[in-house]
DNA sequence: ATAGGAGTTCCAGTGACTGGAAGGTCAATA
DNA sequence: TATTGACCTTCCAGTCACTGGAACTCCTAT
């Protein structure tokens, strides 16, 4: 498979696989022209990061997983490990947001949104405690 | 003032404040032995930007909003655009991570987490379809 | 005189790509 | 056979908002 089919069916941009490459996530072969040449095996490995990365993985992350998921003596502990540190953050990342949102949208609500110049939003904003 | 005073009063560490400068955000003037003097319009400034950036403005919007609260004849309904915009990108960020956090919070719960290798989240992120 | 705690500049790195330029390769068509 | 156009290659730079560190100067107190 050269690099446009592996992107196709895999999802993950041919940009994003040559950055894999890259910093070592794939390896896939070379044929006589140059091109990559991607195995089965680069290609479910593409379609596990793809996922992972979808969840929210970080690349270190990915590298892990791979790490366990190619290790017959993994113990299932270390991954769910893995998935609960970042659940951890996932959860961090929400309450961070959610709480701009409510701030931000109780501002929003207060603001009139007419052509006058008198908005609570800025005027929050420029609050020197 | 120097860069430590107003870092401290506005909590926007030093590193921070020097690369606002570079980027055009505040322009303290200079002592006569190099050092950056703030004055208390620029703490003001610095403090605004760093209530807008711990809401999430980037600091684009951050610019935005500094020069619609200079701008006399502003009209409230600008600036509630700017916040309602952030407010959306926000709310999407919030639905991304929460549907990252079911998928993978049930994963998790699917794992024993113990010493055999069997693990259901390593099975879903290696599906093939 | 010296020590330390400020301040200064400049360069590089972060994470995970993404865009673009300049060029090589391949398959199909005129 | 020439050419078009889609695909591939490498390399460099940019994104966002800082952050760390090195090498240096400056100020204040002892």
């Amino acid at each position: 498979m050269n690099i446009g089919d592996v992107a196709e069916r895999s999802g993950v941009p041919a940009k994003t696989i040559r950055y894999y490459e890259d910093i070592g996530l794939v390896t896939p072969l070379r044929a006589a022209n140059g091109y990559r040449s991607f195995r089965e095996i680069d290609f479910r490995k593409l379609a596990f990061i793809g996922r992972a990365r979808a969840l929210g993985f970080t690349i270190e992350d990915c590298r892990t997983l791979l790490a366990l998921y190619n290790d017959d003596n993994r113990e299932s502990a270390q991954v769910k490990a893995v998935a609960e540190e970042h659940l951890r953050q996932i959860d961090e990342k929400i309450s961070k947001l959610m709480s701009m949102k409510e701030t931000l949208s109780s501002l929003v609500h207060q603001c009139a949104g007419d052509h006058r110049p008198d908005c609570p939003i800025l005027a929050d904003l420029a609050v020197s405690d």
